[in-house]
DNA sequence: CAATCGTGGCT
DNA sequence: TAGCCAAGATT
């Protein structure tokens, strides 16, 4: 790729960046943990959801150690609420492995950093050029975004091996004096500037090298084709509470969707079902009475489904064996316990 | 590779 | 309202 105003392009960008960027958190540390912590908070997560859980985390864990060998539950408590459960896991096992292989030293080479847990491409390349000043790509949606504009580049970003395209872009492009606040610009930029709609092209430090503003194309691009289409999954839920006003919940399987987060037990509605015997039968607990039966309705859209919930007050009575994974709670233990969104609108309807 | 994995904000 | 989207990684 020969793109004649590379040089241009390159320092307006950075030139932009070091006036005009965002006063985070996180680009007030050059630790290489904490700049860790954040790229891993931030993925598939806005910024300004992010901002708060980074404060308390690195309150609670501020070095390597100390989230090292946090306990799962409270690990998880602070990730509660920040989705996609399985990062606060594989970070802490990454980290972990930095402290016990690397001599708490995270790694400053593309080769080590991507073999932790939790580390792909884009991070590896983000805190290596951040925290590191090593001319490394760390190509996200942003990225792509700007770039599939500023080179008119038409390649479906939806396909995995399209990320490489750009990732040879960015390899031409970056900055060696500067590969940390080259790539942020480039995020930057796509988060402020060039947006995936109505981008402010008027404002936009190197529209002048952008072949896609020249062209009047910028609303085709990005290229975007795949289109996730979410399944529907009922589920009658049971808040049941025993003789001691303690609440039945399980923990979840530690794979999978919500893994390791606790929850209301809850039934699949299926057709010709019982859902109470279900209920009965899986949980060793027989209703002795219905308090409410309409306790709560309501919707839960996840990135490729639905839960639709409904919600009943039960009193029950143990009268066999409970699972391995179960337990009646008081409501301050409950409290302590990493839920999920959905069974958080549950708890707080409990009075 | 395509599917999985959360949540909240925006259009 | 319903879909789209966001600083992706894993399987």
């Amino acid at each position: 790729m020969n793109y004649k105003y590379k040089e241009q392009f390159r320092q307006n960008l950075v030139e932009w960046f070091q006036r005009e960027k965002r006063d985070l958190p996180w680009r007030r540390t050059s630790d290489p943990y904490k700049i860790w912590v954040s790229e891993v908070m931030l993925q598939q997560t806005r910024v300004d959801t992010v901002i708060p859980y980074y404060n308390r985390f690195l309150e609670k864990y501020p070095t390597l150690e100390s989230l090292a060998y946090a306990p799962q539950e409270e690990l998880l408590k602070m990730w509660e609420g920040l989705g996609y459960y399985s990062r606060a896991r594989n970070l802490q096992a990454g980290v972990k492995e930095v402290v016990e292989k690397y001599n708490s030293v995270v790694p400053d080479n593309r080769h080590d950093i991507s073999k932790l847990k939790g580390v792909g491409p884009y991070t590896a390349g983000a805190v290596l050029s951040i925290a590191y000043k090593k001319p490394e790509h760390a190509v996200d949606g942003n990225v792509m975004r700007v770039l599939s504009r500023v080179l008119h580049i038409e390649e479906d970003i939806a396909l995995p091996k399209t990320k490489k395209v750009f990732e040879e872009v960015v390899e031409m492009l970056i900055d060696h004096e500067h590969p940390g606040d080259f790539n942020q610009g480039l995020m930057d930029l796509g988060a402020m500037i060039c947006t995936p709609t109505s981008p402010k092209c008027l404002l936009c430090p190197v529209r002048d090298y952008c072949i896609a503003f020249h062209e009047g194309d910028m609303d085709k691009l990005p290229i975007k084709t795949k289109k996730t289409k979410t399944k529907k999954v009922q589920y009658k839920v049971y808040v049941a509470i025993n003789s001691d006003d303690h609440y039945l919940l399980e923990k979840r399987p530690s794979e999978g969707l919500l893994a390791d987060m606790w929850q209301f037990p809850m039934i699949e509605i299926k057709d010709d079902m019982n859902s109470e015997e279900q209920f009965t039968t899986h949980y060793g607990s027989r209703i002795k009475k219905v308090l409410n039966n309409t306790l709560l309705s309501f919707k839960h859209i996840f990135s490729h489904l639905t839960w639709e919930m409904e919600c009943s007050l039960v009193k029950v009575e143990l009268i066999s064996e409970i699972p391995s994974n179960a337990g009646f709670y008081s409501k301050d233990e409950i409290k302590k316990l990493p839920m999920s969104v959905p069974m958080q609108k549950i708890v707080n309807v409990l009075n």
